[in-house]
DNA sequence: AATGAATGAGTATTCATTCAT
DNA sequence: CATGAATGAATACTCATTCAT
C-alpha cells in the first residue's frame, strides 16, 4: 500500500478538471485552453502528466467506464436462490448505477455520451464494454433459469443486452430530470414490475 | 406536386455520399476532401447545395432520425383492441425496425453513432428525440391499460422509454452481428415473452 | 518530354522562394511564417505542395547539392592524355564551380552552411556526398598515374578529398568577397601552381 | 594566479556535459534534458553556472575552437630557415592536429559541425576564425618566400586558405573513419608530397 | 546551493471555406 | 454550373526558462 504522493494528486486534480469540461462540452469542442482555465494552470503543466489531448479524454472516459462497470457488476452473478433474491439483487444493482449517475453526472456523462465520441477505436471498445455488461446479466439469468426461478425458454444473451438497453436508457434519463431520485423509484417500480411479470394483465 | 429536378437529384447524390462516409469514419474524422473523393466532384460543388460541413451532416442525420421514427412509429397506438392485437403490432414494428437497420446499415449508424457525435445542440435533439419515440410507446401502452389488457400499475412514460432502451439495445446489435436475420428472430422471440409475461417462471 | 504545368511552376517558385529564405536566415532560423512572406503566399499553400519544413528544405538543399556536383563531375575522369589536357579540365572545373557559386549564391549556401545543419541524417548524407566527391577526384588522379603524367607515390584516395577541401575551401571564399571574379581568377593561378609543382622552389 | 574553486570545476563539468551531448546530436535537437541528464543534475543548475543554452553552446564552441587553434598556431611563423625545417614544422602541426581530433571526437564535432550551426552570428564569426588561421599560415608561406624557399609566384593568402581546406578535411575525414592513426600517416605522406612538389611527375 | 514542477511564448500544421477560372 | 487552388484562422504541442522550496 503506497501512499499516494504529490504527482499523483496533481495528476488526478487534472484528470478530474479535463473531465468536469469534456463532460460539459465535448471531447471535440474541449481544447487545451478550457482544461487549463478550468484547472487554473498552464497549458504545459497538462503535458507533464498526459501525453496529450487524446490521452487525457481516454483516461478519463476509462476511469468512468470503471465506474460505471463497477456499479453494475458488484455483485456474483450466482448467489441468488431464488426470484425473491434475485429480484432484491437487481433493485440493489438499479439503485447503485442511478445513484451514481446522480451522485456524479461527470461520470455518467463521459460513459454516455463520449465513451464513443473520441474516435472509431474508442467506440469500439465501449460497444465492446457494453456486450461485456450484457454477457454478465446474461450470467445472472442463466442462474435463474438453471435454479427454476427464471423462465428457461428466453434466451439469456438477448435478455442480458435487452435489460442492458432498459437500465441505461433509465440511468440516461436521470441526466436529464430536474428530481432524479422520484424518478429512480418510479423506474424501478415499473421496471422490475415489466421484467419479472410483464406488461400482459 | 412539383418534379424533382436535375438540382435536387444532385443534392440527394451528395448527401448520400455523405451519409455513407459519416456513417463509415465518423463526423469528426469526416472532411470534405474525403465526400468529394467518395462522390468523384469538387470541393467546391457542396458548397453549391450545402451550406457547409455541418448542414450536410445535419441533413443526413436528420434524414436517418426521419427513417428510424418512421418505422417505429408507423401506425397509430389507438387502434390495438386485444392483448393479441397489440403483440401483433410490436412484433410488426420491431420486424421493420430490424429490417430496416438491416437492409440499410448506413442509416442506422447516422442515427445510433452520429445523431449525438456533432455537437451538444444535435445531441440534445437526439435525446428529445428519444423522447419523444418514448412518449409515443408510452401511448400504446395506455390505449391498452384503458382498454384492460396491459397491466394497470406501471408507469406508461417509464415503460415507454424502457422498451424504447430494449429496442434500440436490439437494433444497434443487429449493426454488430454477421448473421442479423437470425439475429433479430431470436431477440423478437425472446424479447416478446420478456415484455408481456416477464422473466418469472 | 513533357510540358511543365502549372502546379510544377508553382512548386518551383516555392522551393525558389524557400531556397532564398533559408539560405539567408539559416533553416533552424526560418519559419513558414518567413516563406510565405517571401512569397507573398499563405502557409497554407506550401502544405499543398510540400510535406512540411522539413521536406522543403531537403529538397532545396539536394537541388543545391546536385547542382554542385554537376558542376565538379560534369566530364569524364579518364579523357585526360597528358598533364596540360588535365590542368585545361582542372581549369574549367574550377571556373565552372566558381562560376556557379558567384552567379547563385542561394545554391552555394545551401550547399555549404545548410546541407549539414537540417539534422544529423542530412549531415552524413553531405558528408557521404562530399565522399563521393573525393572519389569521383581520386579517378582523375588514377587516371594521370596510370599515363604517367602524375605522380605515382601519392595516394590517389587522400588526394581526392584533399582537392576537395582546397577547392571547397575557394568556393566558400567566394561568398565572401566584394569581388569574386577577381578572387577567383587569384585561385586558379595559385591553386594550379600548388597542384602541380608544389610550393617549394 | 587563483586556485580553481568548487565552482569553477562544476562549471567545468557543466561545460563537459553539455559538449559531449552537443557532439552527440547537435545544438538544435539538444535539449536542456538531455544535459541534465548526461550530468545527473536539474535544469536548474545550468541556469546558476550558464545565462542560457544558447551561452552554454558558444562557451563549448569557443573552447574547441581555441584547442584547434591552439594545435594549428602552436609555433611562430618565423622560425623555419630552410625547406626541410618548414617541412618538419607542417609535419608537426599536421600531427598536432589530426592527434588531437582522434584524441578528442567531442572537441573536433563542435569545431567540425556545431560551431556554424548556431546561428548565423556564430557561423560567421567561425568563418572569420578560418580566415584568421588563413592569414596565420599564409605568414609561414610569406616567411618561406622570403627566405627563397618557397616559390615567390604564389598568393599567400590564397595558399593559406587552401592548405587550411586541405587540413580540414583531412581532420574531418579522421571522424569517420576506423583506424585514424593510420589514415592521418596516409594523409601526411600524400598531402607533403602534394604540398611541396606538386602532382605534375 | 540545488532542484524540478510549473509556465506560456512560439510554431508547425490542418482543413473548412471561398472564388477566380 | 463545376472546379480545386489558395487561404488563414484555429489549435495542439514543445521546451527554454523561472522560482518557490
Amino acid at each position: 500500500m503506497t501512499a499516494p504522493d504529490a504527482a499523483d494528486l496533481k495528476r488526478d486534480q487534472i484528470l478530474a478538471a479535463a473531465s468536469r469540461v469534456i463532460a460539459e462540452r465535448g471531447y471535440h469542442a474541449t481544447n487545451i485552453a478550457d482544461i487549463a482555465r478550468e484547472l487554473g494552470a498552464g497549458h504545459g503543466t497538462f503535458y507533464r502528466y498526459f501525453k496529450n489531448k487524446h490521452d487525457i479524454a481516454v483516461q478519463a472516459v476509462d476511469r468512468a467506464m470503471r465506474r460505471i462497470a463497477e456499479a453494475l457488476a458488484d455483485e456474483p452473478p450466482e448467489v441468488a436462490t431464488s426470484l425473491d433474491e434475485y429480484r432484491a439483487q437487481v433493485t440493489r444493482i438499479a439503485h447503485r448505477l442511478f445513484d451514481l449517475v446522480i451522485a456524479e453526472p461527470v461520470v455518467a456523462r463521459l460513459f454516455f455520451f463520449e465513451a464513443a465520441a473520441i474516435n472509431r477505436e474508442r467506440a469500439e471498445r465501449f460497444h465492446a464494454a457494453l456486450d461485456d455488461l450484457g454477457s454478465f446479466t446474461a450470467a445472472y439469468i442463466r442462474n435463474g433459469q438453471r435454479r427454476g426461478f427464471l423462465r428457461a425458454e428466453v434466451d439469456p444473451e438477448v435478455i442480458g443486452l435487452a435489460l442492458n438497453g432498459v437500465i441505461l436508457a433509465g440511468a440516461a434519463r436521470m441526466l436529464r430530470v430536474s428530481d432524479p431520485a422520484a424518478e429512480r423509484d418510479r423506474w424501478v417500480d415499473s421496471v422490475l414490475t415489466l421484467m419479472f411479470h410483464g406488461l400482459a394483465s
